[in-house]
DNA sequence: ATGTTC
């Protein structure tokens, strides 16, 4: 992208002025570099996001952005319902809630070390990965209704997971809203067996070591030099996939009645006080819990791992954040606080401390974040700021691809990442070398980069660095 | 991301 286009606000955050149908401007964060590195599809998108009724301030990427269906991944924006403002399908995208589960294992560098391999191996046995599949549990009649409204909860009541988890969950692990009739059929047969599933594409679970403490208050976090970490990123699977194609349709024909134009599929949208918004919404909660019950179960998978190669080791909830979701949350909009629908997609919260909108736990801190490198490279602990407010509370996600994933597979091959990694004593664990290729550490951004520049822009501060030790990917 | 182009 040609930032010679854009307008300098700050040395971290960038303008392109409303335009042509635009209601507010379009705003995008990070350094120069980063900003020139992103494709023009990003601009582009996020001018037809600022064109949609109801938007408020402006239309938002994050430091990683990169265009998406319909709407940036990174992106954010945030809807007024007295605005005539819009609920959109390509705001939350495919994936409902994925999201990043963040656990301490109360070990140390040193202790797991010997233990590496064995553990390695178990979670590979017992946490079923890759593209369509299963080996999940199996739901008894109607229990699915009470996953897509308890969400983690649920989990929890069934003895996978203690109420300690859910307290450091959005929502205690249930996002309000969900109403299961609006969730087809169809999205209910593609979950069968998919629940405490990791999934394919990006999706991963992480052995981490604290290499780096950058924050006094990590401490309050629970989170230390050198202590050992596990990070489970993953979705909602084809339940979440399918309710985003369902209401495709139904938000489409939605948009053609309100007049609404909608320049690419995905974008489509209806007016938040439509039937059809307020369906996609009880839809989209649904999918959010069911996002969140599977990340229960995997959490379960894992202390059953321990059991088996370190057995009496207690494995604890950290933090949990999603990264694709639409919330009705309370922000100040001209010095007056307002109920608005904040999407992000590929965009985190980062409410700072004292806010009222995160869990009790993280009230000294603010709002928790992993940011995710690619797989082999450094991750990141946030945490939110006030002054992120400026961004609805939001900041970035992960580093961000630079590279699609046919450029990326061209680039090299799934075999010689899988050298790569093993050779800089990173364990790797996958049943599909393909995928490995598509997620190498070459096809994303540089997630020190990204972190710096949600840094500098004021939307988190940086707590913790963590490098990989062993991955399981999907 | 995804029953890997319904």
């Amino acid at each position: 992208m040609d930032a010679s286009n854009l307008k300098q606000i700050t040395p971290w955050l960038w303008e392109f002025p409303t335009a042509g149908n635009m209601r507010v401007p379009a705003r995008i964060y990070g350094d120069r570099a980063l900003v020139a590195a992103m494709d023009d599809a990003v601009i582009r998108q996020l001018a037809n996001v600022a064109a949609l009724p109801g938007i408020v301030r402006a239309a938002l990427a994050m430091p990683d952005a990169h265009s998406g269906f319909g709407f940036p991944i990174g992106g954010v924006a945030a809807f007024d319902p007295d605005q005539d403002g819009v609920i959109c399908m390509g705001g939350v995208g495919y994936d409902i809630a994925c999201g990043v589960r963040v656990l301490h294992t109360g070990l140390r560098r040193e202790e797991i070390q010997p233990h590496l391999e064995a553990l390695m191996d178990q979670f590979q046995l017992l946490v079923p990965a890759g593209v369509g599949g299963t080996g999940g549990i199996q739901l008894k009649a109607g229990e699915l209704d009470r996953v897509l409204v308890q969400g983690a909860r649920w989990a929890v009541k069934q003895g996978y997971g203690t109420r300690e988890d859910l307290e450091r969950l959005e929502d205690g692990g249930a996002m309000s809203g969900a109403v299961p009739e609006t969730v087809s059929d169809q999205a209910r047969k593609r979950e069968k067996r998919q629940l405490g599933t990791l999934g394919a594409g990006n999706h991963y679970l992480e052995i981490q070591c604290v290499e780096e403490v950058l924050h006094p208050s990590a401490g309050l976090l629970g989170v230390a030099s050198d202590d050992v970490l596990i990070s489970v990123h993953c979705g909602s699977r084809g339940l979440g996939h399918q309710i985003g194609t369902d209401y495709i349709r139904i938000l489409g024909e939605a948009a053609r009645r309100h007049r609404i134009p909608i320049p690419e599929k995905e974008l489509v949208c209806a007016p938040i006080r439509s039937s059809e918004a307020e369906r996609y919404y009880q839809a989209m909660a649904c999918g959010a819990n069911y996002a969140m019950a599977n990340r229960q179960m995997i959490v379960h998978l894992i202390r059953e791992a321990f059991q088996r190669v370190l057995p009496g080791v207690q494995v604890r909830t950290l933090f949990e954040v999603n990264h694709n979701t639409c919330r009705r949350e309370d922000h100040p909009v001209e010095g007056r606080s307002r109920p608005l629908y904040v999407h992000r997609k590929g965009a985190t919260r980062a409410f700072g401390p004292e806010s009222p909108q995160i869990q009790e736990p993280f009230r000294r801190t603010g709002q928790p974040i992993l940011v995710g490198g690619s797989m082999g490279t450094d991750s990141y602990i946030l945490a939110g700021r006030e002054s992120s407010e400026d961004a609805f509370a939001s900041t970035c996600h992960g580093s961000g691809r630079a590279l699609s994933r046919s450029q990326a597979l061209k680039r090299t091959p799934g075999r010689d990442v899988l050298t790569q990694l093993t050779s800089r004593g990173i364990l790797i664990r996958t049943n599909h070398l393909k995928g490995l290729a598509e997620e190498a550490p070459a096809a994303y951004k540089d997630i020190h980069q990204v972190v710096e520049a949600s840094t500098q822009a004021g939307l988190t501060n940086k707590f913790a660095r963590l490098s990989p030790l062993g991955c399981l990917k999907g």
